[in-house]
DNA sequence: GTCTATACGCTGATAGAC
DNA sequence: GTCTATCAGCGTATAGAC
């Protein structure tokens, strides 16, 4: 399951509803303003059926949370697995991001807002979850290479891809109106090139020194 | 009260109790896993007396909320009346924001986490607020300065801004283990001047061009 | 303004028929 | 495995004394 997508069988199975509905309300209202009952109504199941698979609230939000985790991993894999230089890795993912925002929302609002150590509570938090440690590892060998530039790496991760991390929260909280694949480009220039000016006046330099 | 900080008055008063108790209590276990009683227990208060002065846990979530948004705001024109470079600016921002993260943890925290739109139903989202709107002000200036490299206002205010976020969120979740301040330095470099390696490899040119 | 005691609704969870 | 009906507990909010 390539991407983070999924072509769904057609026959949803109940599983499948309960997940689909829990993600849809979480997203909307959050997780503590959705009763058990709501995901009930949303998904056409019996409260019965939902405490049979996952075993209540918690379980489902779990059960969420490791199957997109898990296709987030997938995803970056699938970007590791190609035949690029370690910054067109980078590129791609950050590609990949941009359009799942636009085209699955609810899916990358879910990893990105959901505070998981209310319901997972002795989980390790989601930045050093496998997806994220991927990402890092596709930077570090950046630098091994020479393709990116030296840097603690926690600081090159973090700026590589902060940026980017950046536009999806305003994206999804509304404020950036345009669709973010439209930013990509100046998203990767702004990133690789840094922000300096390219001619900077000579009346700054002196100022900007610092 | 500058810089977000605030010498508070010796005897506290009542609301400044129940708000300091909030605080840390919602940081710790999230808004929905706090009762009002905990919060009456950690601020050695009645329930009447959180009644009374905000209304019940919404307003005492969103008091909070405007507070601190203040406070914020307040540091960010601090900043802004500096004589300094607007590039000047942007660093210092960071500088404080990272300082910040070290000494008042959970106030950046519960500005930077709480999702606002389950307390506050009609409240624009945090990044359109009034500090958020006045950083990317500075960056505008520093673009129209000729300080700052050309770009589309989004995208450039995430990307000055993005990589520092990032690195507060990492520590927050306590994944970074050392001080943020540590890291102030190469943050700012990596910022201004890209993650393009300074010596590119003759091997890798070719294939970066892309 | 502050407090205690109380009421009431909602929600997570279970029992037991089918 | 699926469902309905029901329970028990918690958490918000209020009433009313001081």
């Amino acid at each position: 399951m390539p991407y983070l997508t999924r072509n769904a069988p057609k026959p949803e199975p109940v599983d499948c509803r309960i997940l689909t509905a829990a993600l849809d309300l979480f997203v909307e209202r959050g997780f503590h303003n959705v009763s058990v009952h709501d995901v009930q109504k949303n998904a056409n199941v019996s409260i019965g059926s939902i405490y049979n698979h996952f075993g209540g609230k918690e379980g489902i939000a779990k059960a969420l949370y490791y199957h997109l985790l898990n296709e987030f991993e997938e995803m970056i894999e699938s970007v590791v697995a190609e035949d690029l230089t370690n910054r067109q890795r980078c590129n791609k993912v950050i590609e990949l991001l941009f359009e799942y925002t636009e085209s699955r929302r609810n899916i990358i609002s879910y990893m990105l807002h959901a505070k998981h150590r209310e319901f997972l509570p002795d989980e390790p938090p989601i930045c050093s979850a496998t997806p994220f440690k991927a990402m890092r590892n596709i930077v570090q060998q950046g630098i091994e290479d020479g393709e990116i530039r030296q840097a603690d790496p926690w600081v090159a991760a973090a700026t590589v891809f902060g940026g980017a991390i950046r536009m999806i929260h305003l994206r999804l909280d509304g404020v950036i109106k345009e669709p973010l694949t439209d930013y990509y480009d100046e998203v990767v220039d702004c990133l690789w090139q840094g922000m300096n000016p390219l001619v900077l006046p000579e009346s700054k330099k002196r100022q900007a020194a610092r």
